[in-house]
DNA sequence: GGACCATGTTGACAACGTCAACTTCGCTTC
DNA sequence: GAAGCGAAGTTGACGTTGTCAACATGGTCC
């Protein structure tokens, strides 16, 4: 069971994340915010990069309980739009995810993006097996729409003069394809 | 045509975005890279921001360059695995893009994001005209592509203990599924 | 009661982006 | 040729930020 003071600490970074732009977190507002010095985190984190992951690390693992408290398995589908449901409410917790992801030390970040992992690709090989998604290996297929997941959201958030379309329109369009696929 | 100290620092700025990851870019180390004081860039630049946004319109225009210098107009695999290529040899550089494409104020930077936005959409339309591609909306299927693409190499270059599969490969599983979708 | 450890605080430091004032140099215009 | 001017560059300073080191405090266990 973590302290108390750190999941405050995780809480409120989350705050001003969402709040301000994810250049504009500051460690010692983090501090302020839970009402401590500006080096108290110090105590808890190993560094600011630190907290950043372990505020991602946290939102994965609640991604995990959500698809895993389901009664009957999600769909590979329902997966993808809980992803990107979760991506387009909390943009800056998304940009903060694909920012620090290659970096990632803590222990609990790759535990938790393995877990995701895991469930993704489990559900990728039941949608095989009652023919929804075409034969191969699993967890290559759940590679190709994930890749297709990230990137739509992605376009979509930097989204300039040209709008793109939503990522739930380009996800479709795949899973459209995918079927196709499948039957043949 | 740009002065040369634009393009000098531009290019140290590139060398050392390479060197060093993106953070460890500083202003600083870009002037004195090109042998000038550390207000120096700010007569051609209005800020680090706007060095860095600079430096990837360069980018994306050298690769429009490149499609547009071929003698037949590249399929749209063949562009796809450009910019792959691109994003894999200059990782950081790759970060970079996707970093500071939300927050892209530069006019050139916009610009040639139009371009190769135009030079791909136009390709889809060519590849599914001889039926390599579904039909449909060009531009929508384009973002399809573009998406799974910026996606795939992500995950790639994020691949923590798992290591993801190459780009290339999810690229083609795509593609190989859009061709088998075409056929029906 | 005294040692110990976790937690916090204060103070300092170096690095960085940015702004303001001053200088230098080449070019135009009388 | 002198005066004027604007672009380019320099120096110096400031506020912010992450981080480190030294010190304080409060509770626990012997």
């Amino acid at each position: 069971m973590a302290s108390s003071r750190f999941d405050d600490l995780l809480a409120a970074a989350a705050v001003l994340l969402d709040g301000a732009g994810s250049t504009a977190v500051t460690l010692r507002d983090v501090a302020a915010a839970v009402g401590v010095s500006h080096n108290a985190p110090y105590r808890h984190f190993s560094s600011k990069q630190d907290i950043l992951e372990a505020l991602i690390a946290r939102e994965i693992v609640a991604m995990c309980q959500t698809a895993e408290r389901a009664e009957t398995p999600l769909s590979v589908q329902a997966l993808t739009l809980v992803f990107a449901k979760w991506a387009l409410t909390h943009t800056e917790r998304f940009r903060l995810l694909i920012q620090q992801w290659p970096h990632g030390e803590r222990e609990d970040l790759l535990q938790a993006m393995d877990r995701w992992d895991v469930i993704y690709t489990r559900a990728t090989q039941a949608d095989q097996q009652i023919g929804a998604l075409p034969p191969g290996d699993p967890q290559r297929l759940s590679y190709l729409i994930r890749s297709t997941t990230l990137g739509s959201i992605q376009h979509y958030l930097a989204a300039g003069r040209t709008d793109a379309p939503e990522p739930a329109q380009i996800i479709d369009d795949l899973f459209h394809h995918l079927g196709r696929s499948a039957q043949a």
